[in-house]
DNA sequence: CATGAATGAGAGTTCATTCAT
DNA sequence: AATGAATGAACTCTCATTCAT
């Protein structure tokens, strides 16, 4: 009966906090922001509505925070692939590369990456703006410039880099689809992969060279 | 005095459920199926709550129509693009040339296809998975086979068809969402067109041909 | 193209306004006053909504014309009853003879015998007590006047003619719904009244006479 | 501090769900089924209409719940009557004054047994007919097999067994709705149900004995 | 920290009634 | 006299949020 100490709570608090976010990304990826209800997170995370309300200020509050951990690990591993100083063409090999692994890895990113942007502006209301310039810059925005600078080394076709952005990542997107589903054997990933970065990079890279 | 002809309800009623479906789709557009509110729907169509219920059952009835609709609309779209009889290269241009070109025309229908796997088994309910299945086969069917067939020609990469599909078809959804995005001015469409056609087939064809 | 003539109208009015009546009793037997809808009666006479508000203020005023209609028709039959000069038992069995052999001739008046205490509050409002004990003077009245000449003839049990009223009226009600359960034969209709009137002249009868 | 314990929520409930059932019987006793409405339940039971659905899934739910208990409870109480191995006009004596005697003590009992036939459908959708004809059964079974024995034994009048059961069960809730007028003195009871008791049998035993 | 009963604003739906034709 | 499209008040039901314990 003696109080908890407080790194004792300061555990159980972290410990709930992930259940929660765990069990809200779950429904999340099934319903979408407004197909998720508060009661379905605390049921699936096992506990009482009312503690979800002692973590998180509201349902809003719970998805920023959700959101902005997400946008964050999206982050991470974007900087992380592509401030490396290799050559233009490998930047984009390791890229997709990473892309494709982490969708068969965690199949929920692709998901998280094809409707961020619609649930963003709803999420973060009068911020949302803001918030998704900020996660298309940072998501965005290295492959961009690594675009731009294969342009301009006569590497890659010299086209508007945005629509070659789009394409290539909508590409990628399709690949991370199919690496996602949850079908695809170990054995054979690899080959995947490859064969989607062949198709990416034959599209987008200058033949007269 | 005399009560109204049976043509001119008849024209009414088609006139107000199409001012109902296009508000729907407006407002369906911004905020999804479950965000979207009745209420909203007769505001934007300019009209009392109850008289989308004159027309409509309720919201998923409505719903249903709506995509029906949009899928029939696609459907055609596709049927009419590659049933053609020309060479499989070919096919594939004026099948990416008429999606791209509709979507700068009909900006909407970009979302749809973005969003319409998610949102079909919510508003079919039971029925969801087979609707999905055949909007799918209609939707993506014929490019599957036509890229089979290039295949089979050794025109095209000799990759598994489905993931060449998943990445054309991501990398085609890119190129729209470029086309879509209302900045495009006219005389720029075309060579944009012809860029990402470029982009999409350097990708998949063959080269040791 | 001429008008039509005043007697015309009167005669299309009539038959309209029975149209009505006749689709209102239908429904209203189904569902009650409650769950009858204005636009079930329209549909059931065959006729617009509209032409319905034509004839009628709104449904209360209709359902007040109904059972205006149904306690008048009651009362008469009752009136033409037992106003006869016959002898005591004589008059109380034609009395059960007739609703017995209404009952199976016109079964919804069976139901409305039974619901019409409970429904005529809610249909008439404020006169609701008034119309009810109308009604209920007519229609039980002269049944508890020979009653009470019975008892003073000695002809029937010497208690309180409300009770017997009660009772008697009650019996009668459990032998009209076997009467109008439609499963009667013609040819054994006879014998069950008699029956009927047996076992509910037997109950209050003065055997000690 | 601590959170209720399971008991004290278990006792909560039941205190709720009792507090729901009353109001609801009470409104449901004034103006049936179609026209209780959720907010009078509420506001009668002194709470929130939310709560109220926080217990019952819908109205009908609800309205399935309350027609089950007043239907197991008339059930209890007919078996407890009739079971016995009394002589059969003892019997039906009991039985009688059972339901005479409930009438008074719980009035509302009189109308639940008047309105529950055009109810139960209503209620209990495509298992009314089930519902009915199990209630219908224990109701009206019970009385029926004893008159049939009385019949056998010559005791009572040999006709329809059918037949008598319509009229007296008739009488008797002509009977019972004159005990539950809330009118009827203590002292002057016991000396009513008599009186209609002797009627009921008086119109069914078998005098050619 | 934890529970789940309780609340009420607001969305979905129905239906009596009106109205232009 | 007749039609059926149109309206909106009122009801049913959901769910984010609060609160007593």
């Amino acid at each position: 009966m003696s109080p908890r100490s407080s790194e004792q709570n300061e555990k159980i608090r972290e410990e709930r906090i992930q259940q929660i976010i765990d069990a809200a990304i779950a429904v999340y990826l099934e319903k979408g922001v407004r197909g998720t209800e508060m009661g379905d997170i605390a049921k699936r995370a096992n506990m009482a509505r009312g503690l979800v309300y002692y973590y998180f200020k509201d349902k809003m509050d719970l998805f920023r925070f959700v959101f902005t951990r997400l946008i964050e690990e999206a982050k991470t591993y974007i900087s992380s692939t592509l401030l490396s100083d290799e050559e233009v063409i490998s930047k984009l090999r390791t890229y997709a590369r990473f892309y494709l692994r982490s969708s068969q890895l965690k199949p929920h990113m692709v998901q998280f990456y094809r409707n961020i942007p619609a649930d963003i502006p709803f999420v973060f209301g009068d911020k949302g703006e803001a918030v998704l310039k900020e996660y298309v810059d940072n998501a965005t925005g290295p492959l961009h410039r690594v675009l731009e600078q294969g342009i301009r080394e006569g590497k890659l076709k010299p086209l508007d880099p945005r629509l070659i952005s789009a394409v290539y990542w909508g590409g990628l997107m399709g690949g991370m689809n199919a690496m996602s589903s949850g079908q695809v054997p170990e054995e054979q990933a690899e080959r995947m992969m490859d064969d989607v970065i062949d198709i990416l990079l034959d599209g987008i890279v200058n033949k007269k060279g």
